[in-house]
DNA sequence: ACAAAAACGGACACCAATGTCCGTTACGTT
DNA sequence: AACGTAACGGACATTGGTGTCCGTTTTTGT
């Protein structure tokens, strides 16, 4: 054992807390918020955590590793780069805090960048295999998908439409539309 | 003459270094930053706007009022709502940081609701005009447009692709096929 | 040119969040 | 059970920005 039993749980519960606290905000909510709900001490968090954005690192860690998962298990579906922007909107809609803090520049960057590499290199085999099965416009490019997640968080964080899960759907309704093969028009 | 001149010259320098100021940054920039570039003194800027907010309504006011004269002057033009939604698109790229404070929840939603309101009421007109020439899809609402803003915000503010004019331009093409009258699929 | 009024701008006090430090507490090992 | 060590957590000093206040400067009207 590495660390001791008391830290494991700390560190857990501190995890479970930030990601409720970031979920409605994030960039410039006091950590302290943080450390009361998950009912320990600003010390102990600082020491798990230097700051918000090793907190959203690990966070999203966890995130992407479902992920590469979900690719990992779907991969024989034609349509799995649809499920893999689905799974991404759905957490974009359910945690919007932790993505507008992983979208923000700042000194979280040395954190997220490796995050960030990852990401990008789980886009492209899905979207290869779309691609060859039709789904999507062969044209389409990993930047691309990158605009339609910006374009997911764009809506989330919308101040206008509330943002619930229907207006989500909506969304990548109209998008999608721009991603199928060119067929009318 | 209800303000003295060189209150009017300040009040538009303010203006002017705001913007450049809030191209880049403005939810977490000193309003120091903004004073300096203007030339004038903290507390000449406090009074003139009471917070930075304040200062994001006039300044998107401007843009609203020629949003508006555009649409009066383009009343004819069947593909208005696309053109007017290339200028919010273009404004957006270019004064990101102007956007991304009108986004943000906060104690600025007093100044900006009405300017929210008129941006709302603005779009009606050239919504309906262009569904009547058949340029858009006859199901779009004034929400789904909103919605197409919240996209561009999404992809302008995205941290991958730099966002030059030439992305936005990208996400439009991908956006605006799904407005189109439903043909293929 | 002069006086009154308006506007300026820097200095000041305030506040909220950060991050560190160290005496105290809890764990785990023998 | 008792000791050593790892972890806790609150208190503290620091920082950075905000907004106000008031002596000084600029404008404007006579």
């Amino acid at each position: 054992m590495n660390q001791r039993s008391d830290a494991r749980r700390n560190r857990a519960g501190i995890l479970r807390a930030a990601e409720e606290v970031f979920a409605a905000d994030s960039v410039n909510v006091p950590l302290q918020r943080v450390a009361e709900r998950a009912g320990v001490g600003r010390g102990t968090l600082y020491r798990h955590f230097p700051d918000r954005y090793a907190l959203a690192a690990a966070l999203y860690r966890d995130r992407l590793e479902r992920y590469e998962e979900l690719v990992e298990r779907e991969r024989a579906d034609p349509a799995i780069l649809l499920t893999l922007m689905e799974a991404l909107a759905a957490d974009q809609a359910r945690i919007p805090g932790l993505f507008r803090l992983i979208w923000a520049e700042g000194p979280g960057r040395s954190y997220l960048d490796p995050l960030w590499q990852r990401s990008i290199a789980l886009l492209e085999e899905p979207l290869g295999i779309s691609q060859r099965a039709g789904v999507v416009r062969a044209d389409l490019t990993v930047d691309d998908l990158l605009m339609v997640v910006g374009m997911i968080f764009g809506v989330v964080n919308s101040p206008a439409g509330q943002a619930g899960p229907a207006s989500v759907e909506r969304a990548l309704d109209l998008v999608l539309i721009g991603l199928r093969p060119r067929g009318g028009v």
